[in-house]
DNA sequence: CACAACCGTGTCTGTTGGACACAGTGTATG
DNA sequence: CATACACTGTGTCCAACAGACACGGTTGTG
């Protein structure tokens, strides 16, 4: 119940002195960091195992237990490492540099669909995230507001485009790719049973792409933040 | 890997024709639905035990197998089960319309905070959740909207809602309660130790609820869609 | 050279979801 | 009214999982 922190915190930000003594480490937290990276993006993050890890690394299990604390922590480590560092905007309006910044995380998201079952409720953060962070806030800074509503809009856009990468995810973190049609297709069937019970949702029935409700969506919220920074000039 | 849904739906739906022959059951898919969102309002999802549940119920875990197919399929079951029918609107305009359908979901997803780990990824649909879409797109009939933006505007905000309250929330699903502050001072320490890395997240660091940063964003993202609606006409 | 620190391994435990076969029970059909 | 059969709940079993712990081998330092 005690959820320490501390363990992951210190392998995140490296804060491990290297030991002086003792045999050569034929292993070490990157290695199996990178390891567990590729394990997951083939086969999701449920498959994610100390076994197949270890495996992959030709290592038995227990050794990876020398170099990290547990599951928990190896998770906390592939993620930072998995976002990489911050994306170099070009300097230019607050808009068009905040629109890159989403789309160089949707492409993240894309490329390691396991991130968003492992980025889910507060956890320790490591430097990589707190600088995709820090680079989205900078982009704001001229714009009027203060640095609560700076904070706010780009966790409104960061939500946003999580949200919809999680249209393209199975829950077990891997990218969809067969079955899908047959989903919705059984769902279809079953709303056009019932469409007395949801008159308005067949109505609007459409196929939108989430790449289009990935593009709705954030020109509805720029649109906001637009307007909000108009209101304080 | 066949990821067979349609014993999901047919159980979200309630297709199953009960049996003529042999004894009255005593257990039945919703007392079990029931009993298992109990444990998992109080212990989070992963402690979410076939045998912890069959406990509650003073049954062996092998009884479960009998109405369910499996763990997830029961969670199907639990979802619909606990965002419940939707909520009912006062007719009035859009906006406060759409507002009120955000708010009672913000609430919905406090009380059973495992609903954001078990609403991840596209996946079976029962008809409570159907109902809750179709009433928020009936919010936005008489806006000018085509079916498609109607639908894009529904999983925004919902999407908002849903990442907003995943800042309250443990990744097991529980909600966070004490250690909270001990992670963020962590975290702030850290932060202060690099405060030359990341200029702008320094200087706009400051204090956000949840609740403001959920009425923020959902303000920008309704002030956008305002601006859209207003450009229809 | 001896010791202490460190590394990788093998063995073990508790817990999980789920398969399978079996004995009891009640209804439908002869 | 009797028999066959479908359905229920149970006990036993298994593989996979995270992790604890003790051991033998290796390497730098006093």
């Amino acid at each position: 119940m005690a959820e320490d922190f501390t363990d992951a915190l210190a392998l995140l930000w490296g804060l491990k002195p290297p030991p002086t003594r003792g045999p050569k480490a034929a292993l070490n937290p990157e290695l199996i960091t990178v390891a567990a990276i590729a394990v997951a993006d083939e086969q999701g993050l449920p498959a994610l195992t100390m076994q197949v890890v270890a495996e992959r690394l030709s290592f038995t299990k227990m050794s990876l237990y020398r170099h990290v604390p547990g599951r928990a922590e190896l998770v906390a480590l592939m993620v930072d490492h998995a976002v990489g560092p911050a994306p170099e905007l070009a300097p230019s309006a607050w808009r068009p540099r905040l629109t890159a910044w989403a789309e160089a995380l949707w492409h993240v998201l894309l490329r390691h669909p396991w991130l968003l079952a492992a980025m889910v409720g507060r956890r320790p953060l490591g430097p990589n995230e707190l600088a995709w962070t820090d680079h989205a806030v900078a982009a704001l800074e001229d714009t009027g507001l203060d640095g609560g509503e700076r904070l706010d809009t780009v966790f409104t856009v960061a939500g946003h485009v999580r949200g919809t990468a999680q249209q393209l995810v199975t829950p077990e973190g891997t990218r969809r790719e067969g079955g899908e049609a047959e989903l919705d297709r059984a769902l279809a069937v079953l709303l056009d049973e019932h469409r007395e019970r949801y008159p308005a949702l067949t109505a609007a029935l459409a196929v939108s792409t989430p790449d289009q409700a990935l593009a709705f969506g954030l020109d509805r919220i720029l649109d906001g933040v637009a307007g909000l920074i108009a209101s304080r000039r």
